[in-house]
DNA sequence: CCAAAAGTGTTGCCGGTACACCCATGG
DNA sequence: CCATGGGTGTACCGGCAACACTTTTGG
């Protein structure tokens, strides 16, 4: 009975919190949806095998990766326990692979249900942890391309956290605190002023 | 290669913030301070072999115990995951079982060096974890008697910042947000008026 | 001419921190 | 008479929330 690893891949599409979901080929639950995960190969860690499962569903690394909470088996899984990781994407960066037998699809968190292994339950966890982070660490910036303006983030930032936010306050603070610093000009977009563009002046260590 | 899962048990002795260690009997490690610990049984929860292990090692039960973090084998152990709890006690209440092949102890976590497996780089997460807790739930209520005059929760909770703190804002705090309510008159300890008597208001989940 | 995004300051409130003295009595 | 623990109120400061208008130009 070995160790499993799951992992809730959060991004924002369409100012909609989402995650990335897989349709089950094999049982039980086989034609439900699920979390992504894999047995931890051996001579594996933890991490490397989050890592690996992550890159796999998105092609991407090198952004925020953290690890959950830790369930038993959940009554039906081979598992005999259940490692899950959160990560943070930008939606615009990621490719879904549509070359394997699963297929991998974003879903908004908001109203899912019926889930395989109950797996609902471990996404308003993750999401409930991403608000908190939100308030106290700089998460966001792997939400969010190198490059970006405070009207994008601040959509980002409304969509995790449910709620409008006021424009002014929510600039004073991420400048206040040093979490974003000016990039120099940008271009122009629509029938408005053109934008100022701003990065993360730090990024989180990967794992905390 | 099965699951281990290791606790943390914290209390607070002679206003020192302590953890309980063992002496391990068996190899790796053999006669060095390690956390107390085990496998996980067949058929059996995280949660059930931790409240089993804590009671094993302590005689206490419905206190704080909360999953901490999983670690992947730390190099030397028979487990694939160790899955890590912390627990916190009320020193007075518990008893160490001294009949057992392992010597348990309280010992202080300031300075602590050297433990087998590199325990001490757990045993600083579960403190700092601990001290991030106190400062926005009442997990404080496992460290002490029932009832208690509110000089000792002071100094359980200086013990535990690592820190003096003002005796009239930490009375207006703890007060104001409802984390204790008095409970009835108290009797002469000494030489000094007699102290009223506190409790806390509601207890935390035992699992969060 | 209007929709849509960019940008910009002031005020009030609340919570947190700093700070010092009196009371009672066992020894 | 002093050591020891119990108990109490005020003043300042800083962070956070509420709040409205001007600019630009593509359609």
């Amino acid at each position: 009975m070995p160790v499993a690893v799951v992992l809730v891949i959060l991004t924002v599409v369409q100012e909609q919190l989402s995650v990335l979901l897989i349709e089950r080929a094999a049982e039980p639950y086989a034609g439900e949806w699920a979390l992504p995960g894999g047995l931890l190969l051996p001579e594996e860690t933890l991490d490397g095998a989050a890592t690996r499962k992550l890159a796999d569903e998105t092609g991407v690394s090198d952004v925020f990766l953290e690890q959950l909470f830790t369930f038993d088996r959940l009554g039906e899984g081979r598992a005999e326990a259940i490692i899950t990781y959160f990560a943070l994407v930008d939606f615009a960066r990621t490719r879904l692979r549509g070359d394997l037998e699963w297929r991998p699809a974003w879903q908004p968190v908001r109203g899912l249900e019926g889930l395989a292994f109950h797996n609902e339950e471990i996404i308003r966890y993750a999401a409930v942890r991403l608000r908190n982070k939100l308030e106290y660490t700089n998460v966001g910036y792997s939400l969010l391309p190198p490059r970006f303006t405070l009207t994008q983030m601040q959509k980002v930032y409304e969509a995790i956290l449910g709620e409008k936010l006021d424009k002014r306050n929510f600039r004073k603070r991420v400048l206040g605190l040093g979490l974003v610093k000016e990039t120099g000009q940008a271009v122009r977009q629509g029938p408005f002023r053109p934008a100022m563009l701003y990065e993360f002046t730090r990024r989180e260590p990967m794992i905390l």
